[in-house]
RNA sequence: CGCGGAGUGGAGCAGUUCGGUAGCUCGUCGGGCUCAUAACCCGAAGGUCGUUGGUUCAAAUCCAGCCUCCGCAA
């Protein structure tokens, strides 16, 4: 069976190595590169990386609309389409291409979380299980019918980066599965009264909020860690938090308490107070409060701006 | 050639403007005090100040290049 892997980011290659390994991988779709970091440097989607490592034949078209792929489909003839955190929607075109159609491989237990970023949504949800669901795709933001599921617990330890982890290992046993019975699965429709959205994270969802209750901010900042961190600003400069817990007391929304070696750093919210315990200032990189606070200080009594 | 910050013992920082003995808060190791301690007291080890070259009697500090890390913007 030949297949056509599209996907762009580092969750994707689990995926992609088990059909390099598996099928007769024909090509790899992702996304165009993009100048990008601080030069202005072009950077590769991982997926492309690996692909050039292996000699896959990689495509990166600009657009899928108006037929544009149409003429390296025909070349390729693929079997079926695997898609994993492409980046882009599938027009009809592409997904009646293949005899066994385009199936999806999603972080999340659909129908919770469609869309973009169902790892850190579910940990910023608080949610205490998640996992991975393939699909077979239609024309709707994922949306189709299910195949292959895979939960996973989330433990108050976990981030969103080690949920992203475990689930994109996750995701390549699901694909696995689905794969190998791919004529025996029954596609089962998901109940799209119960669905959640998960947009992509800006800027604005990394804000952290004084005036929402600790728990809430405890799972944002658990959602953005490490990357992209959630952040407040400290006298006019971005602090980045990548680590909190629940505190006691009560103080001022975003009003700064005292600094506990043990603890951590004590900031009032809605609700109470939790305890900042891991910072990223500006041009530094994260720390624990704890190596902070021996050069540098946080007045007391002082705020955190939204 | 997008804008900007930063590299100083194991950690976080000061010192750089106006060159002239390497400093602070911790940590580590040893000793002391204490019923005891993450507390306190005494002592010690540990740095070619990112790298290369230049100016100078003398460079962490001034000049030029390079490497690395990071924030913003995309």
């Amino acid at each position: 069976m030949k297949v056509l892997f599209m996907g762009t980011p580092v969750f994707a290659l689990e995926c992609l190595k088990w059909l390099h390994h598996h099928t007769q991988l024909c090509g790899v779709v992702t996304q165009p590169d993009k100048p990008k970091g601080r030069g202005h440097k072009l950077a590769c989607p991982p997926v492309k990386e690996y692909a050039l490592e292996h000699q896959i034949p990689v495509f990166q078209p600009q657009t899928l609309k108006e037929d544009a792929f149409l003429p390296e489909l025909r070349e390729l003839q693929p079997d079926l389409i695997v898609v994993v955190a492409y980046g882009k929607l599938l027009p009809a075109y592409v997904l009646e291409f293949p005899r066994y159609g385009c199936i999806n491989v999603h972080a999340s237990l659909l129908p919770r979380w469609r869309g973009a970023a169902p790892i850190q949504w579910c940990v910023m949800a608080g949610d205490q299980v998640t996992g991975v669901t393939t699909m077979r795709m239609d024309a709707g933001l994922d949306t189709g019918d299910m195949l292959v599921k895979r939960r996973l617990t989330i433990t108050p330890e976990d981030t969103g980066g080690s949920i992203h982890d475990q689930l994109s290992v996750l995701g390549a046993e699901a694909l696995a599965e689905t794969v190998t019975k791919i004529d025996r699965l029954k596609p089962v429709p998901q109940d799209h009264s119960a669905f959640t959205y998960a947009p992509m994270i800006t800027k604005e969802t990394c804000r952290i909020d004084w005036n929402r209750p600790g728990a809430e901010l405890c799972n944002q900042v658990r959602g953005l860690a490490p990357s992209p961190l959630a952040f407040t600003m400290y006298q006019g400069k971005t602090v980045k938090i990548g680590k909190m817990s629940l505190g006691g007391g009560s103080l001022p929304p975003g009003q700064i308490g005292s600094y506990d070696p043990k603890a951590g750093l004590l900031v009032g919210c809605k609700d109470g107070t939790v305890f900042v315990e891991q910072i990223k200032p500006e041009g530094k990189k994260l720390m624990s409060i704890h190596d902070y606070m021996r050069g540098n200080r946080f007045e007391e009594g002082a705020y955190f701006e939204a």
